[in-house]
DNA sequence: AGCCGCGCTTGCGCTGGATCAATGCACGGC
DNA sequence: GCCGTGCATTGATCCAGCGCAAGCGCGGCT
């Protein structure tokens, strides 16, 4: 990436890690990621520490196991997480998306694996940087700690699907789930994105592709979703909410 | 409870909150349990905050979705930690043994029930005074975050177990990850105590009790495992991991 | 001792979802 | 325009685990 070497130390910051735009300041997802409990001073220390990275559809950003080098916030996209069995068999944990946190655990090494669903944007900060920023700002681990319990939360949501619920159920309660996730990060909408293919869905619900095909187009021709190219529509809620049994 | 008001006041903080030894500093679970990270000072201080709770076979805590009063830590015993379903479908989230700490999300309401599997006890901190001593020391927070990390883990070790794998392996992995869990709290041994039933393990597999004793028995007849009154005997590790496929 | 109740086991037929296989469809490269 | 490639759909068959029901064993109670 080439860099002019201005004389603004603002601008410099932003050649240096990458970025095109003002920095955290007018981050798109400022206000919904961890980061929003900082002041803009912190803001400002935190942004020294960070590198945008950009990710093509397919692409990895971390593998299961590996030393966790760095933690991210995706900015733009979304991300699959998924553990594998030694026999290849694999689960998707969950689907990031803008405002998630990846390496939330702080842990030795990631628990999974994270590949981008499509062109995506994150905000990388190395570890040990990370650490020292946590070690010095209590309120950023408590944010950090508050979002773990909500994690944790749907994580025991998702062990309730898993275990005790029908195809049918798990499919309705994952579209709900995902226009409930959009919801919160301001795309409010009947209209469902689904950035996923379906063998990651399976993965996700335990079940198979087929019978996740199946089952979307059984909820089509029962007029109680409509398929579109990407995402679905979700047209009658009552009933998606009915089936789903949440 | 009946307090005798004697002068000393280590003898009436005893009393006071229920205990019949010395207190945390010589706590059974205190080196396996979140007070491992707290000096002796900090430890008196959090005594005087704490009540000794005991739980007949069968007490439930707390129960889903009531307002978060407390936290726990376990001292003695062991807890099923429950999600609902509206129509009744359960899922057994976890157990809880002692040195767990329970409500470590700090949310405001229970995200699952906690019944005692048999005589327990347990150590409570109302929600507010914990939250207190939690923003004056940071080295605590980092160490609930911790374990909320290894909760997280868990979790989704367990969401692998419930979507991917077949009832032969879930059945295998949960009586060697128990065995673990026994030999981090000090009691490794071949002999795995079950304190909770058939019911609570297929509810924690995602299957049903037929099965669940089925498999079981299977594993008797092969020579994998030796069931015993009250627990398992794991006969044949290798054969056990290598079912587990883990 | 005898009865009761509860948790566990076991047999048997059934079924929801898996598996196997074929086909359809959209998109990009040449 | 044509082919190749990767997903999604659809049909046909199979089987792991479920649901039901009967039987068993043990501890507690009278």
């Amino acid at each position: 990436m080439l860099v002019d070497t201005g004389s603004c130390e603002r601008i410099l910051h932003a050649c240096h890690h990458g970025r095109s735009e003002n920095g955290c300041a007018d981050c798109k997802v400022r206000l919904i990621s961890v980061c929003s409990v900082l002041e803009l001073t912190e803001l400002e220390e935190l942004e020294a520490l960070s590198h945008h990275l950009t990710l093509d559809k397919g692409q990895t950003l971390f593998g299961q196991d590996e030393p966790a080098g760095a933690v991210f916030n995706v900015i733009e996209g979304a991300l699959r997480l998924t553990r594998l069995l030694p026999d290849g068999r694999r689960q998707v944990m969950g689907f990031a998306l803008p405002g998630d946190f990846l390496g939330l655990a702080l842990q030795e090494r990631y628990a999974v694996s994270a590949e981008a669903l499509g062109p995506a944007r994150t905000c990388r900060f190395g570890r040990e940087d990370f650490a020292a920023v946590i070690e010095a700002k209590p309120h950023l681990l408590r944010s950090l700690h508050e979002r773990a319990g909500y994690e944790l939360n749907l994580a025991q949501e998702q062990m309730l699907l898993l275990g005790r619920r029908t195809a049918e159920e798990k499919v309705a309660a994952f579209l709900l789930s995902l226009r409930d996730r959009y919801a919160r990060t301001g795309r409010a909408s009947i209209t469902v994105e689904l950035p996923m293919g379906r063998q990651d869905m399976a993965d996700h619900l335990g079940l198979t592709i087929e019978t996740v095909s199946r089952i979307l187009n059984r909820l089509d021709r029962a007029h109680a979703v409509l398929l579109v190219p990407g995402g679905v529509r979700l047209i009658d809620l009552p009933r998606l909410e009915r089936i789903a049994a949440s």
